[in-house]
RNA sequence: GCGACCGUAGCUCAGUUGGUUAGAGCAUCGGUUUGUGGUACCGAGGGUCGCGGGUUCAAGUCCCGUCGGUCGCCCCA
């Protein structure tokens, strides 16, 4: 290739299968959406950095060094969303939006991170994302988890994933499991992979999750969140529980889950799968209810998940591609100025038809075949003076002479 | 930020131990059929072999760099 312009990477272009597969995963979210009451709501691409540095927190890799950060023309520090809770939070407090609290808002986009690209993973990549703002019950993260497992299911990809749920329980528990997480470790440092010990340092939760086999004995030993639990975010966990019961929604108890991003508190949860390669997350959030207080608002119990859209569209099956009901074949410029009529009355009615824009009859004929249209409707010179087209099933290969102002019920009735 | 593999027509790829005019399939266009597609046959156009440098009498083929892709690590949707 000898293209001088060629993508910026990370970014994708998108033209048939691969941009069905991304628009039926964002129909099935916005109709999902629309069953339990959370309404479309926009937010800026971009915000003032501070905007997303404090509320992910500082040392996460996120704001560390994946952020899209420039500064405009005025001088002052803005980047490109890295994700959406962070913005609609913001907007909650500056639209005044506490008004209508509790408020469930749904939103899908772009987002970028400065990233290696690999499978499921992209510089600029899109999100689907769902959000209740103002609501401390633990009914909000039962409805918003099931919102995201009727997606998934409406997906068709609900065998494919598990739903992994834990409790990082209250300020109080998770400062506490914390603490003795870090004393654990502490005392095994020596005997930890590299990775874990950098870990240790800057974000000890992680090591939780490690794949490192000489870490698993530590990980094993390590003390379990349930200790520290504080008896209101035990309970709060017990309730989620239930209610997830309640709604027929399976769970699996995952201990060692948990969330990159500093805001998380109770209730984490990842629908996870095994078909992404390195990537397993597909749809994952949990309750954030000091991030609204932290910017500066009153104290805002919120929870939300987001899900990355073109992973899911790689785990669908391929979408059917449209067919058309029908293909004009006209033959002359007489006969193409009557097709043109033709299929705007056809349109008006609600059927799909395509007309070539050039070629003649049998460059036509291929086309039609090639569109995968169910009849090609031919009109010449005989049919043009006779007030009838040739409409021809492309699958039987049967024609017959129908009148022009019939074509219509003619392709319904078939 | 780190590692591995890869980069030849619009697309998917072949190209022998470095050796003359770099090939195929699909797609495109034209023809066999000047009003009948999906099958078949014939033909045509289309390539600075990602880019730059080096080794050599000779580089698509070997070496270095660079850009890009893929997969993994880290982290995340």
């Amino acid at each position: 290739m000898s293209n001088k312009v060629q993508a910026v990477r990370g970014t994708q272009d998108m033209l048939g299968e691969a941009a069905e597969r991304f628009h039926t995963v964002v129909a099935a979210f916005d109709k999902v959406r629309r069953l339990y009451g959370f309404q479309r709501v926009e937010v800026p691409m971009f915000e003032a950095t501070s905007v997303f540095a404090r509320s992910l927190g500082e040392t996460t890799d996120v704001v560390s060094k994946e952020m899209y950060t420039f500064e405009d023309r005025g001088g002052d520090s803005l980047t490109l969303r890295p994700e959406f809770t962070a913005g609609i939070s913001r907007a909650y407090l500056s639209e005044g939006w506490q008004q209508h609290a509790p408020l469930k808002v749904a939103t899908w986009g772009a987002a970028f991170r400065y990233e290696r690209p690999q499978k499921g993973r992209f510089r600029q990549f899109h999100q689907l994302d769902a959000e209740i703002l103002g609501a401390g019950e633990s009914a909000a993260d039962v409805e918003l988890i099931a919102f995201g497992a009727q997606l998934l299911a409406e997906l068709g990809v609900g065998d494919k994933v598990e739903l992994q749920l834990n409790t990082l329980g209250d300020p109080e528990t998770r400062d506490a499991w914390r603490t003795a997480l870090v004393a654990h470790f502490e005392k095994h440092r020596y005997d930890l992979s590299e990775e874990s010990r950098t870990r240790l340092d800057k974000n000890p939760l992680r090591i939780l999750d490690s794949k490192e086999h000489k870490d698993f004995p530590i990980v094993d030993s390590a003390p379990v969140v349930d200790d520290f639990l504080t008896s209101e975010a035990a309970d709060f966990f017990a309730a989620v529980t239930a209610g997830l019961d309640e709604a027929g929604v399976k769970w699996t108890r995952s201990p060692r889950l948990v969330r990159g991003l500093d805001y998380y508190r109770h209730t984490a949860f990842e629908f996870t799968t095994e078909d992404l390669g390195a990537q397993s997350a597909v749809l994952a959030g949990g309750r954030y209810d000091g991030l609204i207080e932290s910017m500066g608002g009153p104290h805002t119990p919120a929870v939300g998940w987001a899900a990355g859209i073109e992973r899911l569209a790689l785990l669908i099956d391929a979408p059917a591609p449209l067919g058309i009901d029908a293909a004009l074949v006209p033959l002359g410029e007489r006969a193409e100025r009557a097709a043109t009529g033709i299929a705007a009355k056809l349109r008006r009615a609600g059927l799909a038809c395509e007309m070539a824009y050039r070629g003649n009859m049998k460059k036509r004929m291929q086309k039609a075949n090639a569109s995968g249209a169910r009849y090609a409707i031919i009109i010449g010179d005989d049919e043009l003076d006779r007030g009838q087209a040739a409409v021809k099933n492309l699958a039987s290969g049967e024609q017959q002479s129908i009148a022009f102002d019939r074509i219509a019920e003619a392709l319904r009735g078939a």
